[in-house]
DNA sequence: TCCTGTTTAGTTGGAG
DNA sequence: CTCCAACTAAACAGGA
């Protein structure tokens, strides 16, 4: 094993799957979406391993965007010009990776065909598009919700930002005694996009300041790609979500004021629609059962 | 022509 | 051993 300092972790391949690194770009981008483009120059400025061979990986990533349904396309606006779609997260795509591994998922993240419909409809809405700008290739556009709402105690799964997974005990039991999300939400100060790099980065130490996109500093002192692999494999006796999940799982709700998410964010159009998720818990639940589309035929057969 | 996006096919490796 | 996620390669279409 090459030692930090020496040959520089950096030019490895980094311990995350490129789903997870394609996560990292899009929640490291004040609007929660990215185009492909600057998908790809995210990976490059902080991980140099990515610098070469970019054909290959960049395939991949590619492949992994248009393949998994965690990644949802946005079309842009008019007054966003630019070539290709915005890229988000689906907002119930957390959750999906096994404790402290970045590189396998514990399940993948579906969306089922028969939400795309009325999620294309509502999407459009949300985005202020004409009818007349619904693209046939949006099709594969999933249905929203507000984090939270019903996602993590009936579907099962966690955003990665879910306000759950930022405040930990704190917010669960705030909601368990009967406030509303919304209200929660706003004694929690959410959002404050001012602070929402320092979020993610505490999620993704080793990604640094997102906001700034600056090439992540590696340090001889920490492991691979900046961070102590302990602290993300092994954040101490917590269990946590392995993934795009708080480091510091413990924060008293007196400081959670100061503190931000970059779940449930203004100015996301993804977010701040309200559909009604009744039919996601079956819908994931079959979903999750049938992937591996192209690598299992019978999955074919349950999907018909 | 290049980039973006989709799809198919095959391989690899981890988990159960 | 099987299942499945991740990865890779490639073909193809469409748009800028």
């Amino acid at each position: 094993m090459p030692r930090p300092g020496k040959n520089s972790y950096s030019d490895q391949k980094p311990p995350y799957s490129y789903i997870s690194l394609t996560a990292m770009a899009i929640q490291s981008s004040s609007e929660k979406m990215l185009p492909l483009s600057e998908i790809y120059k995210f990976i490059m400025d902080r991980f140099p391993y990515y610098r070469e061979n970019t054909q290959r990986w960049q395939n991949s990533l590619r492949h992994n965007l248009s393949f998994n349904d965690c990644f949802i396309k946005i079309p842009r606006r008019p007054d966003q010009p630019g070539k290709g779609s915005f890229w988000a997260l689906h907002p119930d795509c957390g959750d999906m990776f096994e404790n402290g591994s970045f590189l396998r998922r514990r399940k993948r993240f579906k969306v089922h065909r028969s939400e795309h419909l009325s999620q294309q409809q509502q999407q459009q809405t949300k985005l202020g598009l004409a009818s007349s700008e619904t693209a046939p290739g949006m099709g594969r556009l999933p249905q929203f919700q507000p984090y939270g709402v019903n996602g993590p105690q009936t579907t099962g799964f966690k955003h990665p930002f879910a306000i759950e997974n930022i405040i930990g005990r704190d917010y669960k039991s705030m909601m368990a005694s009967g406030l509303p999300l919304a209200s929660v939400m706003h004694h929690l100060g959410y959002p404050v996009p001012s602070q929402i790099s320092n979020m993610v980065g505490s999620m993704w130490p080793h990604v640094g300041v997102i906001d700034s996109m600056a090439p992540m500093p590696v340090s001889p002192d920490y492991g691979p790609f900046g961070v102590p692999m302990k602290s993300i494999c092994h954040p101490g006796s917590q269990t946590m979500p392995a993934v795009p999940v708080p480091i510091k799982p413990t924060v008293s709700l007196g400081s959670i004021s100061s503190m931000s998410g970059p779940g449930a964010l203004p100015g996301n159009p993804i977010q701040i629609c309200s559909p009604s998720a009744s039919s996601l818990q079956l819908d994931q639940t079959r979903s999750v059962s049938t992937e591996g589309k192209t690598n299992s035929l019978h999955s074919v057969l349950v999907h018909s």
